[in-house]
DNA sequence: GCATTATGTTTACAGTGATAACATGTCCGA
DNA sequence: TCGGACATGTTATCACTGTAAACATAATGC
């Protein structure tokens, strides 16, 4: 992740070439296509077209297009986290807060669907939870920090990986299903999520009943 | 597997032209190719292929290849409703054995990641809740029973609903972060899953907390 | 027996990711 | 200022994919 962001950070505006900061321009426009529906079905063809340079000029700045995803897929998962932190913000912090954050991923899969899924498949290994990236890390992070706050204390470490996993699992389970079109998108049912209380009992060894 | 005692011969076609039963040997290689770890990769020739006979011939029996995906589709829809229900019988049925069906489905997701895969992203319109199949309605019809006795009464056809949305999304999700290896694989991840009580209190408006 | 139909093959085309060879623009040091 | 060195973009090409059209062969029905 050395040098992205807009091509406003170029610090050096004389390195400028044909297309002026073509690595950047290639990224836009693979996130426009994924966000403009086309799904699973993005080419790095295209990606050079729409750019109006020739397919192979994008191995220049990617050694092939898993990289190119790879990228923007870091790019979405910044974007979703920041959606999150906003929903946490927004709901006021606490329980509510986290279920919020919640909701704002199961919306961002849905308003996103392609992007969504390349995020999820293009993850690199290891996914969220590696620690190689820094800022991409911050969704994991909120929620740790969330589940952390709402776990009992007893429950150690054990049980706030345990929470969560379940409850990533939970709103990942809810996007997925909604984006493969098993279950209905409807802001209803993520109202329902949103509104129904969650509860995170680490009783790993109970017979249960 | 109707294999007729001929061999199919691709050097000397003098007796193999015909092959005895194509449409139900590509199913099978499809099905073994997607077994066999070769992941979203599974093209249309690799089954031609592997069956023996000449990439188009797959065009008489499947309009095209996402017919042919969608019923692979269905027979692992079949095979999962099958497990599932195994394992709600060995746990002898009850809660425990609702929960059973939940590590059944992951078990399931993680010993045919590519199937899987296909079964979700291939399923009719309308998905697994459709009712446009009978058999593979089976594992739906078995999680709404589930549902229905462990939820309480006063929840209604909605909490019903509720309830199987969040407990499917919730296995289903543990089983796509696998996947995607967002998340280790470890069976000591369904063991706690399994072990953990999941409860299903229908609090749609309380103010929680 | 012969025409019809079902099934499989050959050929072909557009699209894809990727490599190699080539062309061009930009930069840096003499 | 010049001239290489290097970064960047292009063209040609390959192997692969899904799919359609035309053709070939076997099974079937009159």
């Amino acid at each position: 992740m050395s040098d992205n962001a807009n091509s406003v950070n170029m610090t050096a505006p004389s390195r400028g070439y044909h297309h002026g900061d073509l690595r950047a321009a290639l990224l836009d426009a693979g996130l426009d296509l994924l966000k403009s529906g086309s799904a699973e079905t993005l080419s790095l063809r295209e990606v050079a077209r729409r750019v109006g340079v020739s397919p192979t000029a994008v191995y220049r700045h990617f050694p092939d297009k898993a990289a190119l995803l790879k990228e923007l897929c870091i790019r979405g998962a910044l974007e979703l986290a920041q959606a999150q932190a906003q929903a946490m913000k927004a709901a006021g912090g606490g329980r509510k807060g986290f279920v919020a954050t919640g909701a704002a991923y199961i919306r961002y899969a849905v308003a996103n669907p392609a992007l969504f899924r390349i995020m999820m498949a293009n993850m690199p290994p290891g996914g969220f939870f590696s620690s190689d990236f820094s800022d991409d890390q911050v969704g994991i992070k909120m929620l740790r920090d969330n589940i952390i706050s709402l776990v009992p204390k007893e429950a150690g470490e054990k049980g706030v990986l345990f929470g969560m996993l379940m409850s990533w699992a939970q709103v990942h389970g809810l996007s997925m299903l909604m984006l493969d079109g098993q279950i209905p998108v409807s802001e209803e049912t993520i109202k329902a999520f949103e509104s129904s209380q969650m509860e995170f009992r680490f009783v790993p060894d109970q017979p249960s009943e």
